[in-house]
DNA sequence: ACAACGAATGTAAACCGTTACATTCGCCTG
DNA sequence: CAGGCGAATGTAACGGTTTACATTCGTTGT
């Protein structure tokens, strides 16, 4: 019936003449183990192909080594890049990641309601741009469970943020500085389920820069793009069609101004004299182009949030932060943000 | 010092005035339970917090209910689509999944090692394109480790596959029958130490459109793009230079295409007039620039892939995989490839 | 009214490590 | 040489489920 498991500890303990305890010891490096034993004891352990089971040493110990990683989706540009950011950092420390999406309403639904069963399952959580009401973060933080946030802030935990009002206003900044002055916003989904507060903040960092600028929110001009290059595209139809298009647009995301140049394209339209454009991320296929962008880190980002979650995990709340910060907070910080300005926003 | 650990299944037993075996029956549904016993144990265990401890469960059953993902990366376009399509399968059927990339060659020693250890860890693994030699799939296989490949085929292993063959085929026909005859390669990295199988397939696939055609291969015209849009950029510009460029290029991967746009718009070319172009994968902003290429479905992949392994682990290598074909594979057929075209080979 | 049966429930033995708390032993100190 | 100490090792409890097997009990058939 079973499938036939492998040797256990005693069996390596009864082979190498010892207790259970030494082998354990032995084999973990834990200090006390004449240095003869060990040797014996992992020669042994190779040779009878012993491989202690993880299942017996979490229960056990209570820790499961692994950590779940909740993204509003797996294969996004920016949500890719930050998971391989973590993983590479958790794996270096013995860890294991669980990659979670949660793509839509009923994902959510679904996690918010199981999110409390993680606390046996994983030793800690990073939540990325779910943008989990402080009810909620307070009930995980409640069950004991360790969680590090990214994209968005809670009380309760520690958070990695990029500072995205200031994205959005040097991005807007640099096109006013080029001297438009109607300009278009190519946002993400409006009242999306999942909401999170990214595309809010750089919103607001647009319609700051505009505002210090002296110039008033024209609501016609912000056409959502759903974050895709094809929403991208159709926004950008959108707003060429208006009575009164804009000069230059900013692009929540380089992946929705790829869209925007989709559509130019087509139109045999081009930029920068038609139509100014910058985005957000800096994608490989940024320079392909030529869209000036604002740079993002999204890899360093999802190694911080893992150290961050790691040092929780193996410190607990106590002792100092790996990094600055009173709540922990990880800030890529206003003189952080690097513009890159290519073609699509060139004065010739 | 052990963080307080929540209600046991014996507590639950005990506040509902029933044995732990009938709790354990009546949560997990199963038969044998009275109705009202039920619905008793289930409110008590509600009311009291209780989750069952999966590493209790793990121990008792030998069961993870997780899978692990390897794949050369997590943040490519085509692996992270894979990983998507996966992952989403796996959930709906239970399951985690664990996403481990094997980006280089330390990394991929370190799997090949550490592999064993995986039987205790996981129910199963999915390997893409990792080209695991048969020696170690036997190991594997010997070690009791169930698995899927995924973009190559060992013996021991069902695997899911594109024809990249045909693939290569189909792309660079359509060159030919648009009238090329000097057609360039941009391929992946030659002798990559993950060496994975899918860019040799292609490029045969291309060898053998050529040999169809009665035309020469002529290895001056195969550059190394490396996977990268930068590397295809590179790989373009080094075509371009030649004495005599081709007039078509094809690319193994919509990346690398992209990549060859920018050297061409760099050079205020474009195609398809100074340089036909096609790619492969239908990434999304392919559509946007206009680029020909060949569509594959790298969800439905991993989705297969893992539909594929969900047999292995729960009905064992008994009885009939849940597709067709006598080795249990999977293939993205002749007929099922699909060629898109688009300004970047339209004859105008 | 009794045998037989099946449904409901209980008992207790796994599963396999980790670790607090002994115990042993050699050796140093006074 | 007794006492003491620390290093090496052992003993056994414990973590929380699952499940084979045993038991109980209400029915049903005759």
């Amino acid at each position: 019936m079973s499938r036939q498991r492998g040797p256990s500890i005693e069996d390596v303990a009864r082979e190498a003449g010892v207790s259970v305890a030494t082998v354990s010891r032995a084999l973990r490096g834990l200090p006390n183990v004449a240095e003869g034993t060990r040797v014996r004891i992992e020669t042994i352990a190779t040779e009878m192909n012993y491989r202690a089971d993880p299942s017996a040493a979490r229960l056990a110990t209570g820790r499961t080594h692994l950590v779940q990683l909740v993204t509003p989706t797996v294969d996004g540009w920016y949500f890719s890049r930050f998971i391989a950011g973590a993983i590479e950092f958790l794996i270096g420390r013995g860890y294991e990641a669980i990659a979670h999406p949660v793509e839509n309403p009923e994902q959510r639904e679904a996690f918010l309601s199981e999110m409390l069963r993680l606390e046996k399952r994983v030793d800690g959580l990073i939540v990325v741009d779910l943008n989990i009401s402080e009810e909620a973060a307070s009930r995980l933080h409640a069950a004991g469970i360790k969680a590090v946030t990214a994209g968005f802030r809670t009380e309760k935990f520690p958070s990695v943020l990029v500072d995205d009002y200031q994205v959005g206003f040097a991005a807007t900044k640099h096109l006013l500085d080029i001297g438009h002055h109607r300009i278009g916003l190519i946002s993400g989904e409006p009242n999306h389920p999942l909401a999170f507060s990214v595309p809010g903040l750089r919103i607001a960092g647009y319609t700051g820069a505009l505002a210090a600028a002296g110039i008033s929110i024209d609501t016609s001009l912000e056409q959502s793009g759903f974050f895709t290059a094809e929403g991208g595209r159709r926004a950008m139809e959108r707003l060429l069609d208006l009575e009164v298009p804009p000069t230059a647009v900013f692009a929540l995301s380089d992946e929705m101004a790829f869209g925007a140049y989709g559509a130019l394209q087509e139109r045999g339209l081009s930029w920068p004299n038609d139509m100014a454009v910058i985005g957000v991320d800096d994608h490989e296929l940024a320079s392909m182009v030529g869209l000036s962008t604002i740079r993002l880190a999204p890899r360093e980002l999802g190694a911080a949030a893992a150290k961050q979650l790691l040092h929780l995990i193996e410190h607990g709340g106590t002792s100092e932060p790996p990094s600055e910060g009173a709540n922990a907070d990880i800030a890529a910080s206003k003189d952080q943000i690097e513009l890159v300005i290519r073609a699509s926003t060139m004065t010739s």
